[in-house]
DNA sequence: GGCGGATATTTCATACTTGAAATTTCAAAT
DNA sequence: ATTTGAAATTTCAAGTATGAAATATCCGCC
């Protein structure tokens, strides 16, 4: 085997770890975040993490949104927004609203009270995570974000 | 108010804002990322991510974990490792062997059915990463790796 | 040698999550 | 008008996940 050829393999190798070691921080760094921002969330407000990520979507999507877009939008799947959702309505933060012109869909919507409630939230929820990446400079913020944005996404999204 | 100070707290809010931008950037790729990956576990090897992360860490520490330091690692309660290690053990991927000097504890280690079951796995998914995350450059993957390197981590871990 | 706080694990109730199956409705081509 | 395939949602079983409570054991101290 020429020499060139087996350079390549090894650094083509090297490069597969290397971004096995990038995935594994990734997620570990992720993971310790969120876990942070649940318990925050949980103290603070007595709500769920994935139950905030529900409302955050309404509180953009003010017309509201299916749930199928809903699912898309948080990339669960869509057995999984129907019991968010649901326990969401009991507690009278969101509503059902039927589609006129699709009689299979059905909108959700925040109510005005978990509008209120969602807005409360979203501040402290803000400087939480400006709390929690404060050690992050401005410039290494806006490199991460480009970067990230190299990173795979599911079809059609920002 | 002087107008240094009003331009102050607008840089602040606006880096607040890129924080939050960030954040809500890396918890959607990681997602997406995420979810790829138990895709492939589950069509390859009819594996869900929880247990190949059990899996993951058990390869690592040959010698076994105790229940405790296993939940650390994996940065999930200490309850929930229990019932995905129950899972395993009926699977005989792993077993539970009682720790000498403390009755309380018990380590956790890979069977060799499991350890090597695991290694195929393991190849494969570092494959998977390897090309999830082909449109990253080597050297973006060092800075990515290195940034992400200040986001904050639980207390005594890499 | 027994008390009392701390640690390791399990158990429990509840909530979340998935993937697949079942239902209902739509829409387009017969 | 019917069929037929696709889309939107819910339902379902199994598996994960959390946080709190219950158990069992450890250890330092009196």
């Amino acid at each position: 085997m020429p020499r060139a050829e087996s350079q390549r393999r090894v650094a083509a190798a090297h490069d597969s770890k290397q971004h096995l070691r990038l995935w594994l921080r990734l997620l570990r760094r992720t993971r310790f975040i969120e876990g942070e921002l649940r318990e925050r969330l949980r103290l603070a407000y007595g709500v769920t993490l994935p139950r905030f990520d529900v409302m955050a979507v309404l509180f953009r999507y003010e017309a509201g949104v299916t749930m199928t877009e809903l699912s898309r939008l948080m990339m669960v799947s869509n057995g999984n927004v129907t019991g968010i959702v649901d326990r969401l309505v009991k507690d009278g933060h969101v509503m059902r609203v039927p589609k006129a012109e699709d009689r299979r869909a059905t909108f959700v919507r925040l109510t005005a009270e978990g509008r209120a409630f969602f807005a409360e939230m979203a501040e402290a929820h803000e400087d939480w995570v400006d709390e929690i990446l404060a050690t992050v400079s401005p410039a290494d913020t806006e490199t991460l974000i480009s970067l990230l944005g190299q990173l795979p996404r599911p079809n059609g999204t920002a």
